[in-house]
DNA sequence: GATGGGGCTTCCCATAGTGGGAAGGTCAAG
DNA sequence: CTTGACCTTCCCACTATGGGAAGCCCCATC
């Protein structure tokens, strides 16, 4: 099977395919005597396997973790779950800053006119906002990360 | 003032003023004669704009724009206004994204014994399962894509 | 005046993955 | 043999940020 082929059939393009090899994730690929590399059946599953991975969201190096251990039959299913749950806390870390942002960001959009007059509450935050700012009371920190960043509606919960 | 100085006022690295002059994010830095970068406390001002820019997530790009209708006295807040729901779109597209990895991965994870035996249900998803698995009923996607990721306590929510 | 330490300059490299593209070899069909 | 699709390697780009080296500058202290 040619790069492309393997390509197509996993759903990796021939750039990741050689990439991965050369940063060691995949090994060495077999060639024909041209210098074409050579893929097997197996080598698509693996390469299935990683892309499902990364479709995941784990790195490659958490990916690296994981194919030694799918190869390795006398593995613990506890060292897989590790690296799957220390994916999913970094993935929330993530969420829960992103969400912040969103949060404090809507907040303000939703407090600007947006026609054509200049004033504008998300100018007037963000040129002092952080640190000159007390509204209501003594809530500083106006990141308030409480809302799940969907669009279900209700609760708003901000602060401000 | 110097480079350090304006650095510490801000928030802004040296490394990243010098960056954000290179690209046009600000103007050309006056020089002393021995070619030391001067700066003013209205530079500081617009340091710690893009700096609170950047906590909140924003692209050099939109904070290029946005700098430049600060600037701008005739400026509509309408245009503020799009370019940070823009930027919320964009927030919101990606926590719903990493939040339909964080539960896939989450519910992979709960199935997963996690003991000394080889079994695990993570694995075998990678390996395969996008495709060939159907384990209740219909339930196809298992990117539930509803829980919120954080940590806050009450309501769980979680759809799994 | 000399010296030392800390700050400034520019320039290069690295990150994490991915895509784009050029220059050149190969394979298969016509 | 020609043509076109495919393969090879190599370099560059992206987003922002940090690290570090080599070399100049400024100030305080002796």
């Amino acid at each position: 099977m040619n790069i492309g082929q393997a390509s197509a059939a996993s759903g990796v393009s021939a750039k990741m395919l050689r990439y991965y090899e050369e940063i060691g994730l995949l090994p060495k690929a077999a060639r024909t005597e041209a210098g074409y590399r050579v893929y097997s059946g197996t080598d698509v599953n693996t390469l299935r396997f990683i892309r499902r991975a990364r479709d995941l969201g784990l790195s490659i190096e958490r990916i690296k973790l994981l194919v030694g251990l799918w190869r390795d039959r006398e593995r613990s299913s506890a060292d897989v779950k590790r690296v799957a749950q220390e994916h999913v806390t970094e993935l929330d870390a993530k969420i829960l800053e992103l969400t912040a942002m969103r949060d404090t960001l809507q907040e303000l959009a939703d407090a600007c006119h947006g026609d054509h007059r200049p004033d504008c509450p998300i100018l007037h935050d963000l040129e002092g906002g952080a640190q000159a700012k007390a509204p209501t009371a003594k809530m500083t920190k106006h990141v308030s990360a409480g809302g799940r960043g969907g669009k279900s509606g209700a609760v708003p919960c901000h602060t401000v």
